[in-house]
DNA sequence: CACTAGATTTTCT
DNA sequence: GAAAATCTAGTGG
C-alpha cells in the first residue's frame, strides 16, 4: 500500500519517526521496482529552524518545501551530492524529511557494491537528480513510499542529534535525527 | 586508526 | 567571497 498524500500532512517529527521500517520504491523502465526500506530520517521544520533551508525564507532551492506535502524536494550540497527529501505538513509551511539511509531489499542491490548508508549514497544508487525535485511519492510511478517492510521485532527507534548543522544555533541538539537502532546501514556518527 | 583537503553549486553578504 | 542538511582519497601515526 502507498502511503497518500494526508501521510504527509503532518508535523514532520511525526512523518520522520513514522517512515523508519517504510519501503522506497523505485521504477525504472520496465521490470520490477527496486526497494529499500528506511532506516534513518532527519525532520526539518518550520521557519524558526535554523538548520532549515526555509529559515532564510523562500528561494528558488527551497521552494518545494513550502508546497504541497508528498512531494520530493530534491537539492545539491556542496556543489556535488544531492539530497533526498519528502515535503510534509499544509501547504505553505515549509517542512520536510531528510532520507539518510537505506538497507537493500531486492536482490539484486544487495549484492553490488550499493551501500545507501549516507544522503549522498542513497542519491547517487537510486539515480535520483533535480529532475525528480517536485515529483509526488503517492503516485504508482517513479519514487513511491510503500507501507510494507514493517519493523521488525525488537527493531528499536533512536533519537538523535542532526548531522552537519553545527552552525543551527538552539536547533543544532534538537533529537530530530531518528534511526532504527543496530542497523548496520545507518549513517556512521 | 585519526585527520585533512578537495570536489564545486546555491545562496547570502 | 564564503559556507553549506557530504563523501572520498590521501597522509601520517
Amino acid at each position: 500500500m502507498i502511503y497518500p498524500e494526508s501521510f504527509y500532512q503532518r508535523s514532520a517529527l511525526s512523518v520522520a519517526r513514522d517512515l523508519l521500517g517504510s519501503c522506497l520504491a523505485r521504477r525504472s523502465g520496465a521490470g520490477p521496482a527496486a526497494l529499500w526500506r528506511i532506516v534513518e530520517t532527519e525532520a526539518y521544520q518550520g521557519p524558526l529552524d535554523l538548520a532549515s533551508h526555509a529559515s532564510r525564507g523562500r528561494t528558488a532551492r527551497n521552494a518545494p518545501m513550502f508546497g504541497p506535502p508528498g512531494r520530493l524536494y530534491v537539492y545539491l550540497v556542496y556543489g556535488l551530492h544531492h539530497m533526498l527529501n519528502i515535503v510534509t505538513g499544509p501547504s505553505g509551511w515549509p517542512a520536510a524529511v531528510l532520507i539518510r539511509a537505506l538497507e537493500p531489499v531486492s536482490k539484486t542491490d544487495q549484492t553490488s557494491e550499493k551501500f545507501p548508508s549516507g544522503p549522498a549514497k542513497l542519491t547517487k544508487v537510486l539515480r535520483v537528480d533535480r529532475s525528480d525535485n517536485n515529483l509526488p511519492v503517492f503516485d504508482a510511478n517513479g519514487l513511491m513510499v510503500i507501507r510494507s517492510g514493517a519493523r521488525r521485532s525488537g527493531e528499536k527507534i533512536m533519537r538523535a542529534p542532526r548531522v552537519g548543522v553545527d552552525y543551527a544555533g538552539p536547533y543544532k541538539d534538537k533529537l530530530w535525527r531518528y534511526y532504527l537502532a543496530g542497523n548496520p546501514y545507518v549513517s556512521k556518527y
